[in-house]
RNA sequence: GGUCCCUUCGUCUAGCGGUCAGGACAUCGGCCUUUCACGUCGGUAACGCGGGUUCGAUUCCCGCAGGGAUCACCA
């Protein structure tokens, strides 16, 4: 167990996106290399916005993800009392200020502001008001005027800001609750997180943060801001560039091992290496090997990984998932062939879950009519004779295996005088309905004997 | 527009002063083959530009250009 405590602190105002979902990584990753400890907590200060649904959500992917977390989740809507009384300390203390600026002013004078070219940040009018008149108000953070503000980021270096730049940020909204920026810094520093890893989008906050640390008396954590993830057109990513939650991989047919791999090594490397499970993750991920800049996001790559993990995945694990996915379209599997040995058919020829349940349906189904132009082709008058061939010798099998199997097309071969790549394409769409379909040798094994001998019997029926 | 950050093949990246600039995805060819795939062999393809520093810059420094982020009573 070391001294580190990160955190993933999410805002519950959708699913888990693929650029939370890497940030939320790289912060396990970290943890569980350091032997550190992982902090989950919900951002909800937006009541609007935020839904239960979504917790649930987010929970949910980091959970198919495999991301554990050592404490949490916390909720910091449950949390109003403790940041009501930071805010009064800081009033106290003089660090904040109400204002009683209404927004429409606010927006009128930023407004104003941009359009003369000026910064359009707050001018500071209540920031030495010293009444306090019965209206609605908003409490401001006294940021420093002077100086400026510097921290080293663990991945992107020294990064500092003049505190001219920055304006006074509001902590407590007029209805009462507390803002981001203010309540991220207290929880962080209540929470003993160490490490502050997040988006680059925080980079600016950050610089506006630390001096809220300092007012409040805690110590400045460390902070490592991870580069953006864009769409292929370089624009931050979005659902227009295709699906951007985590679990509609899930429904695609992907594998939380392969989104795992590919999201980790955006932005991440070791060396040459591509392929990681978790447990090399946890060995090898290090902040140092972090890269600085943004990174586009590839399906193609994802998909490459995809089917790496399908091909080499355990058969038997990959069975249940494939048998869910047909059970929810209606196909029975439970008396059908062995799932395992279905997928291992598969295996080297889908590189999606889905594609697999869709290659293995015939495994299940018994096709109800042929492919017609492959019928023509295949299921004439000419080919009847070797299907009765292949009924003969198939059916008279005592045992079932691929070497049995394999032995009685030789025998058919021997007997008609074809090859096997006139017959083939026979037996294929007699079994499957189809011409793509695993090794047909694969298949009539792992069909079994009563099936293949009725398919092939229907199949010889239909040609008239 | 201000501020901050970034910049190696189309994409993800290795590189940490001297390399034929490496790998992976994608792409293009050949081979394998009972369909579709898998596999396999090989090819095309990059250091944004301009100045320095140095015997020598992809690598260090400074400009420029381009890209991104951010400037909310969102997080």
């Amino acid at each position: 167990m070391s001294d580190l405590r990160v955190r993933f602190a999410p805002s519950p105002t959708g699913y888990l996106h693929i650029g939370g979902a890497r940030t939320a990584l790289f912060n396990f990753l970290l943890a569980r290399k350091e032997q550190g400890t992982f902090v989950l907590r919900i951002e909800d200060t937006d009541v609007e916005r935020s839904t239960q649904e979504s917790v649930d959500a987010i929970l949910q992917a980091m959970d198919w993800l495999g991301l554990s977390y050592d404490e949490g989740p916390f909720y910091q809507s449950d949390r109003y009392d403790l940041y009501k009384s930071k805010v009064s300390e800081l009033l106290e203390k003089g660090h904040a200020y109400r204002c009683y600026c209404t927004s429409d002013e606010l927006n009128a004078k930023r407004e104003e502001a941009t359009k003369s070219g000026g910064h359009p940040r707050y001018d500071g009018t209540c920031r030495e008001r010293i009444d306090q008149p019965d209206a609605p108000f908003v409490v401001r953070f006294k940021t420093p005027q002077e100086g400026s503000a510097a921290f080293v980021d663990r991945i992107k270096g020294t990064i500092s800001v003049e505190n001219a730049e920055l304006d006074d940020l509001i902590i407590q909204r007029t209805a009462g609750n507390p803002t981001y920026n203010f309540v991220v810094v207290i929880d962080d520093a209540e929470m003993g997180i160490t490490l502050v890893m997040r988006g680059d989008d925080h980079v600016n906050n950050t610089v506006r943060q630390i001096p809220m640390y300092e007012a409040l008396g805690y110590e400045v954590p460390e902070f490592a801001h991870v580069p953006m993830i864009l769409g292929a057109d370089k624009k931050r990513l979005s659902k227009r560039h295709g699906a951007t939650s985590v679990m509609d991989y899930k429904v695609m047919g992907y594998l939380p091992e392969a989104l795992v791999n590919y999201l980790v090594r955006l932005g991440w490397s070791c060396g040459d290496e591509e392929i990681f499970s978790m447990t090399d993750l946890i060995d090898k991920f290090s902040l140092d090997n972090v890269g600085r800049s943004a990174g586009v996001f590839n399906p193609e790559k994802l998909l490459w990984l995809n089917e790496h993990y399908i091909k080499t995945g355990d058969p038997e694990r990959l069975g249940g998932l494939v048998a869910e996915l047909l059970e929810g379209q209606g196909v029975v599997v439970s008396d059908g062939p062995d799932m395992a040995s279905v997928v291992k058919t598969l295996q080297e020829r889908a590189k999606t879950l889905v594609e697999m349940a869709e290659g293995a349906r015939f495994y299940f189904e018994a096709p109800i009519s042929y492919d017609e132009d492959a019928a023509t082709k295949f299921l004439n008058a000419e080919k009847r004779g070797v299907l009765e061939l292949l009924i003969k010798h198939l059916g008279a099998l005592a045992d079932f295996t691929f070497e049995d199997v394999e032995n009685a097309f030789k025998a058919v071969m021997e007997e008609s005088g074809l090859k096997l790549g006139k017959i083939g394409p026979t037996v294929r769409v007699a079994l499957t309905g189809g011409t793509v379909s695993p090794s047909i040798y694969d298949v009539v094994t792992v069909l079994g004997q009563d099936a293949v001998v009725t398919r092939l019997q229907k199949a010889s029926a239909s040609i008239s």
